[in-house]
DNA sequence: GAGGGTTTCGGGTACGTACCCGTAAATATA
DNA sequence: TATATTTACGGGTACGTACCCGAAACCCTC
């Protein structure tokens, strides 16, 4: 009966001739051990590609590895944060068997001040990885550099902070996706068709918008088609505001054969249009999956939504930190999702 | 000092009063406990809602749960199915840590004796779960029966077995992935257009292409638009074979606006029309994200490849096992995959 | 009521790693 | 050289579950 070869550090520590806490001190870089034999373990580390069993790992030291997630609560404005969050209730349940958990801190979208207040709350919480929505810019700066001072890895998800320190962004490609929505337009655009650009939103987030136009425009000009683009700025998000003011733009310009609406209130613009009586429906391109845009996806008012897989993006935030957490995996600086493109036919079938 | 709580099973051991290994075998349903501190045990087992602990639980059992794959292999024809391998491949790693393993077998598209001959060598494996690109009927039938027999639960990818029993099909939606194709044709069509549906393979897998064109043609039946719609069915699948029948087609119609390719060879059609001197560019769809195709889309002559995430697939069949057979969860009879349209413009984003 | 069989259960070890604690060896101090 | 201090290492237990093996308790049968 021949011995069984054991398995892992034992195997390490019965070729090393030492004892396995010692391997235990070289795997964790831990002092206690001398440098000659710090070497010979490494190398038999090395020679046996040792890769150490996570589940007795874990297992073993008890310790609970918490993910802090600071979001927008999902209001009645919109349910876009409904998807990310699933995401990341679904990550967290694959892996809070291996001792993850996850802490929500949600705050209102309209309101610096709760972003503020939720984002202490989170800092205080002592969590070992960051997800954060940076939908306030100077505020969200504050919360990068509490992360730096604590070397708390943070990653940004569904909008970047340019120029700031952080683990990754996972979010959509802004200026390609609205590269990709002016290509769209021009499948109905004829020689005196006039475009439309929509920002309906109380406070204009610039970066944000500005990237997304930016691609909308330079589709034209890369492609030197020169139709005129308005633009209409609401900023009043009630319905009578938003009909009003497309009114107005109607009336000037009869001859608008598409509407790009640069966030996910695409719906608002697809109510007036229900009402509205236009010599012919113009083409009405938005953003995001949510309710109220399918219905009118559905009821063919809007042609095309554009969407990043934002419960994925949920998902892939809490995946990435853990993998990175206790695999060490590297990470990408950028994760950028893909732009999708939702009709009628095929929004059955789309995960949001 | 006071006594610290018991976790798991040790806790529901101290309560019942009974050792460790009977509260185990009352949750493996193993013989030998008297009917009294069964339900005594379960009663404690609900109570504290007891979730075993999965890290222990593999750990202790050192079991290794193998899964095995069938799919067919990369070939200069089309690289395919490097996606779903990558996705297959991405599962194992992330998952191989806790006891899995996948063993991958491959027989090639165009010969059915290699798909029977890799499915012995699986069944003969003794794994413990199955995945299975279905590509010949009637052989694919005698593998599921196989399954049957052992109990082995199998997943099908890519395209399904009608009214043959498995645990799950994860694929696209063939019929509706056709009239969405059917759709943005139409973006392009005028009165005096005609359509064309080409069919490029040397097997006439049946079911599929059925499925697909029905779902082509239903558009336009639905919308009461009946442009003519020409077929042609090229089972010789080097060019020049392609290019010669396609030219016979176009010199008897020469108002075909819109090409609809039933399989990922569009680029072949694409190929042609690069070369032929037709005097519009006609629209051109196809499907699949493999190199030839984005080649032509980069290059506009392809216009849509309609894809189906072919490497989540592969990564979704393999999960779907895991968590099924370690952790008994649920599984979905059918798993469609989104319908993803690509363009040139996020072809960059896309991932396949 | 003694022998044999079956049912029911408990003790104990193993899985691979983490980490506490104690001790021998090496080095420094007196 | 004897003693204190540091450094290097080993023994051993714990994490929560799986499962082997043996023992007690029960039930029959003659």
């Amino acid at each position: 009966m021949k011995k069984k070869e054991l398995q892992g550090v034992k195997e390490i520590a019965r070729r090393a001739n030492v004892a396995i806490a010692t391997v235990d001190r070289v795997i964790h870089n831990r002092p206690g051990v001398s440098e000659k034999t710090r070497e010979k373990i490494n190398k038999i580390i090395a020679e046996l590609n040792y890769q150490p069993n996570l589940l007795a790992s874990r297992l073993a030291s008890g310790k609970i590895i918490t993910l802090g997630v600071l979001i927008p609560s999902v209001t009645e404005e919109t349910d876009f944060w409904e998807a990310p969050l699933r995401g990341i209730q679904r990550a967290e349940n694959e892996i809070r068997q291996y001792g993850i958990k996850v802490e929500l801190f949600f705050f209102d979208l309209r309101d610096p001040a709760s972003f503020v207040a939720q984002a202490n709350r989170l800092l205080n919480a002592s969590v070992d990885g960051i997800v954060l929505a940076p939908a306030f810019i100077d505020e969200a700066r504050k919360v990068v550099s509490a992360c730096q001072q604590t070397g708390t890895p943070c990653i940004f998800i569904d909008s970047n902070l340019p120029d700031q320190p952080s683990l990754s962004y996972i979010g959509p490609p802004l200026f390609q996706s609205g590269y990709l929505a002016a290509k769209l337009c021009t499948y109905v655009l004829q020689e005196s068709s006039k475009l439309m650009v929509v920002h309906i939103a109380t406070a204009m987030d610039s970066y944000t918008y500005k990237e997304i136009e930016e691609g909308f425009r330079t589709y034209f000009t890369d492609h030197r088609q020169h139709y005129p683009i308005i633009r209409a700025d609401i900023r009043q998000t009630d319905f009578s505001s938003v009909a009003h003011q497309l009114q107005e733009q109607f009336d000037a310009n009869p001859s608008i054969d598409a509407i790009f609406v640069s966030n996910s209130r695409a719906f608002s613009v697809a109510r007036f249009l229900e009402s509205a009586s236009l010599p012919r429906k113009p083409l009405l391109i938005g953003y995001d999956f949510v309710s109220e845009n399918t219905r009118y996806l559905a009821s063919g008012i809007i042609d095309f939504l554009i969407c990043h897989q934002p419960e994925d993006q949920g998902y892939r935030s809490i995946m990435t930190l853990y993998q990175f957490l206790v695999f060490s995996t590297p990470v990408a600086k950028d994760y950028y999702m893909p732009i999708d493109i939702v009709t009628r036919e095929n929004q059955a079938f789309y995960r949001n």
